[in-house]
DNA sequence: CAGGATATATCGGCTGCCGATATATGCACA
DNA sequence: TGTGCATATATCGGCAGCCGATATATCCTG
């Protein structure tokens, strides 16, 4: 799964969004350090859907514009939950790793990881 | 940073490793789940030196066969470490917003159906 | 009435992963 | 002997996918 999708599963996760909704929750999400640009938007919401892991929820038009929007499929979030499982042990070993080789101690550790 | 690129600096996290053992220390630090191709490797492996977070690091030859031994830079550290950081905030997000969202639990629930 | 936010969509270029292929050595086995 | 496999390097073409640019249209603000 490329990055670009799992951002975009990750703003449906909690409720169905419109397109232009979404660059926007991926924004706010990620405090402003992902930006889903408008381009790779569209190609990403073709191919979930053609993989079946988002739904098209619902068209509304709002101040005459249209909003397209798609939702996670049961099969969205159960692969959503397996990448983030992924991604989790990823960064772990990774961490750990780094804890292992003879590399200097990274900055604030004092008050911890936990 | 591309997927293939943070296993191979995951890889030399502890240590310098040759192009061949970096594809066996991913293949076995990942459990058998991701397996780096031999076609990727080398364009990474370039890569990575060029943007200076891997550097090579001495050359032997073992039973006939030269060895490349890469190990991380500084810099290197540094960027795996925020890469890390970035990966385990974005599993995180989607784990809690698959939970706010009106999904059923996933599995592993003490109490759930299965 | 100009500019920006909202909202959709397409297209070409470039990056990057992968399969296939090539070369070479050491070892096990028939 | 010679066949195949693991080890170890490297290159190339195809294809997937991200992004910038562009296009269209509406609404609001100045």
């Amino acid at each position: 799964m490329t990055q670009a999708a799992f951002f975009v599963l990750t703003a449906l996760a909690d409720q169905p969004r419109h397109g232009y909704g979404i660059l926007r929750e991926i924004e706010e999400l990620s405090d402003g350090e992902v930006q889903l640009r408008v381009g790779t938007l569209y190609g990403v919401l073709d191919r979930l859907t053609a993989d079946g892991l988002i739904a098209l929820d619902r068209e509304e038009v709002q101040q005459g514009r249209l909003r397209r929007y798609y939702r996670l499929t049961d099969e969205g979030v159960r692969a959503l939950g397996a990448e983030a499982q992924r991604m989790a042990a990823g960064a772990d070993a990774a961490r750990r790793r780094l804890a292992e080789g003879r590399h200097a101690p990274g900055p604030g550790l004092a008050g911890g990881l936990a």
